[in-house]
DNA sequence: ATGGCGCGCGCAGCGCGA
């Protein structure tokens, strides 16, 4: 089993489908996790992604949220949501591809520490880290990947002066974040060394990307049958050099 | 710095993201 494994927060799908495209032509992965796709399911550029080479799941909706599983090969045991979470937010898909299970995920932003999103947030990650447990018991190869909006230490944040306990940061979401961790699962970024002040995602204001004022938020986490295969783990800056870029930048593991 | 950008919606300017 060779699997190229990518997550990208696309910030619209519509606008970004000829980067999206152009990305995975580059750097060919056989499976991707997408975020923040923001159409319907009825709108979904199926057609583009097939001619792209990629079969396509998807679980979207109006305006906000949305996710997509693109893949080479065909996905079973599609999925969509938590299930026993009822929630209207699309944030959720997950599917089969031969023996390993791959779940993506768009976690809620929170807004702000205290507000009811980021009550919505926690109570979220609790559900995700339940059903986890169950997935995990099931498939011995998982990977959970996609934006989780969560920093997970201060070296993942470009100033956590500035950043401590301010949303994506704060220790709640920290410690949701390390519950999946306590599940077994892997940071596959963390696997191996890495370039101080990687990051995944940068404001689209204040010149953030410039200044590479960023924070690590888009994540791989491996089961420990996928971690000991995974050999690498990178983020791909290059389409957050392009014009009308989207906010994030793809990660990509790779698992021999 | 506490705005600034970019998205969708829809046709003005707002809610939202992170």
């Amino acid at each position: 089993m060779r699997l190229r494994l990518a997550t990208w927060n696309v910030n619209s799908l519509r606008v970004r489908l000829p980067q999206l495209t152009g990305w995975l032509a580059a750097a060919r992965p056989d499976l991707v996790c997408l975020q923040e796709t923001k159409l319907e399911d009825a709108r979904f550029p199926r057609a583009d992604l097939q001619a792209a080479g990629y079969s396509a799941a998807f679980a979207g909706q109006k305006t906000y949220n949305g996710v997509a599983l693109l893949s080479r090969a065909p996905l079973e045991e599609i999925g969509a949501g938590i299930p026993g979470f009822a929630d209207e937010q699309k944030r959720v898909i997950a599917g089969t591809l031969g023996r390993t299970r791959v779940v993506c995920v768009y976690a809620p932003n929170g807004q702000s520490v205290g507000s009811d999103k980021y009550a919505y947030k926690l109570a979220w990650y609790a559900a995700l880290r339940d059903w986890l447990r169950d997935e995990l018991a099931r498939h011995a190869r998982l990977a959970l990947a996609g934006d989780f909006n969560v920093a997970p230490e201060d070296r993942d944040v470009h100033d956590p002066v500035l950043w401590q306990g301010q949303v994506l940061c704060s220790e709640p979401e920290r410690a949701a974040l390390r519950a999946l961790l306590e599940l077994g699962l892997a940071d596959a970024f963390r696997l191996f060394p890495q370039p101080d002040k990687s990051y995944s995602w940068w404001d689209y204001r204040m010149l953030a990307f410039r200044r590479n004022a960023g924070l690590r938020i888009d994540h791989v986490l491996l089961s420990p049958e996928l971690a000991k295969r995974c050999s690498a783990c990178t983020i791909d800056k290059a389409p957050r050099r392009l014009e009308r870029p989207s906010d994030h930048a793809p990660v990509i593991a790779a698992i021999s």
